[in-house]
RNA sequence: GGUCCCUUCGUCUAGCGGUCUAGGACGUCGCCCUUUCACGGCGAAAACACGGGUUCGAUUCCCGUAGGGAUCACCA
């Protein structure tokens, strides 16, 4: 575009309501924030809900939800585009009057015969401009306004990301402004609130690279600055094809309470699918406002990998806050329980945290994983710990259970000399004792270290729940 | 079908004429660490779609072919 860049950068993200803040959606918000953050510009946010049908309050509450929880702040207040209407109908009413644009009565009948027609000729489908230089206004007929667009000639577009982009004038028709009900069509509505709202650059999925061309025709017309062009290639889902309800195509939020995932490990995924700085895969949110840019921008659709967003997000989670962690995964512990949290409880989490934190990929999982610490005795065991407590040798748990009480302080390593002590006097391998114990603590096959959980848990729970594995095994092995 | 765009390991990407026997990450496989599972460490297999040019020299530039994508509404 033209040399001298201007005076300051003003992006925004328009997504209309019809439906959840997608995974696509939020990349393009994102990229829009970090471009308006690097240049110190203004980032917006415009809600286009002219789609009077098809626009909820619910999806708008999801839009800027999920851009909260993403921390992709805006500037200023949101726009309603609908609100703007009676502008959109002027600057329409502007261009008619300034011979930019003409009236059309063609009905919808009429067009669609027309189209049927240039189908059966295998012709391109376009209006025709049948209305284009006409002035016999029929008395009384609805009709629409549409943009007496340049015939002949091309146009190009410096796209940030595409690079330059022609398209001949011949292959644009005369698109409709102002609908017969007098509302804005979309490619106006557009057009007026990016100028009005002084955007500079307009960062969009490449969806609308061919609608640019009608809109700059549209911007020319009214002779307004002509914005920067950046059209980013869409997300695809794991097959290649478009990103649909099956693929990854869920809203923000599922990611979040669905698949537990952190916004910084979302954003940093999101910002690497597409957009590379060089070999760094771990982007902190300063990182990328200073390295993001346009030039960057890939121009093939990237498609979405769960996996790795989990890899991404495992990463985040492992160098995450344990009091942040503690506090998100409270809510889904206590619903699981049934019960509230209490300080003890709380405390006892935020201590474990370190070590399950390695093991989680997302904040579900971790949540799960804490379970066993909180569940009130006797505990249940699952198949793989009633295996391993089957298969202990005769007696060992008891034996177990008289060296580890005779520990004091109870703590790590006087806990895990005593079980080697013992594994040496029985001629057995460590993990020998040390499974069936994390069986009967745990009532599971796996967990963090055994002897970070006894301490975690405590010398009086510890012993407990040991002694509740020997009294059951007791009592089947005499009834057996 | 018209128009436009794209094409490096399975995936995300680095590469912007010689540094490429093509680098990193996820995933996969193997080994190590080890009380389990993870984490961590080490290593392996794995790609320049194809065909022409341009050039002393193409992954990098140009043109075709094939494949993929976007878009063609009084929807946004």
């Amino acid at each position: 575009m033209s040399a001298s860049a201007p005076a300051k950068v003003v992006t925004r993200f328009a997504p209309s309501p019809t439906g959840f803040l997608h995974i696509g959606g939020a990349r393009t918000a994102l990229f829009n924030f970090l471009f308006a953050r690097h240049h110190g510009g203004e980032f917006h946010l415009r809600i286009e809900d002219t789609d009077r049908v098809r626009s909820t309050d619910e999806a708008i509450a999801a839009i800027l939800d999920g851009m909260q929880w993403l921390g992709l702040d805006h500037d200023g207040e949101v726009i309603y585009q609908f609100s703007r209407a009676a502008r959109h109908a002027e600057v329409a009413n502007q261009l008619l009057a300034a011979g930019h644009a003409y009236r059309c009565f063609a009905t919808a009948e009429e067009l669609e015969a027309m189209r049927a027609e240039q189908r059966a000729q295998k012709r391109p489908l376009r209006y025709d401009g049948r209305w284009r230089d006409r002035t016999d206004w029929p008395q009384g007929q609805p009709f629409v306004i549409r943009l007496k667009a340049p015939q002949t000639g091309n146009v190009t577009i410096n796209d940030q990301v595409q690079g330059p982009v022609t398209v001949a004038n011949a292959e644009l028709d005369d698109m409709v402004l102002l609908r017969s009900d007098g509302t804005p069509t979309y490619m106006l509505a557009v057009v007026v609130d990016d100028h009005d709202m002084g955007v500079t650059h307009i960062i969009r999925g490449d969806d609308h690279l061919n609608n640019a061309f009608r809109q700059l025709a549209l911007i020319r017309a009214m002779g307004w600055p002509e914005p920067v062009y950046a059209h980013i290639p869409l997300i695809h889902g794991a097959d290649g094809a478009k990103l649909s309800k099956r693929h990854g195509a869920l809203g923000v939020d599922a990611y979040r309470d669905q698949f537990g995932m952190l916004p910084e490990a979302l954003e940093n995924y999101l910002l690497r699918l597409g957009w590379g700085h060089g070999d760094d895969e771990f982007i902190t949110r300063a990182q990328a406002i200073e390295w993001f840019n346009l030039e960057g921008v890939g121009r093939s659709p990237s498609r979405f990998d769960m996996k790795k967003l989990e890899s991404v997000n495992g990463h985040y989670l492992r160098t995450a806050d344990d009091t942040r962690l503690t506090g998100l995964i409270t809510p889904a512990i206590e619903s699981t329980l049934g019960r509230k949290l209490s300080q003890v409880d709380s405390d006892l989490l935020q201590r474990s945290m370190p070590e399950l934190k390695k093991r989680a990929i997302d904040i579900n999982s971790l949540a799960a994983s804490t379970l066993f610490y909180l569940r009130t005795r006797p505990i249940n065991m699952d198949d793989a710990a009633l295996r391993l407590l089957a298969s202990a040798p005769q007696g060992l748990l008891s034996r177990a259970r008289t060296a580890l009480a005779a520990v004091t302080p109870w703590g790590v390593a006087g806990l895990e000399a005593s079980a080697r002590e013992l594994a040496d006097a029985e001629s057995i391998k460590l993990g020998s004792i040390a499974q069936p114990l994390r069986a009967a603590l745990t009532g599971a096959a796996q967990s963090p270290g055994i002897f970070d959980v006894m301490e975690a848990l405590g010398r009086d729970e510890s012993l407990g729940r040991i002694d509740d594995v020997i009294a059951l095994t007791t009592i089947s092995t005499t009834s057996a």
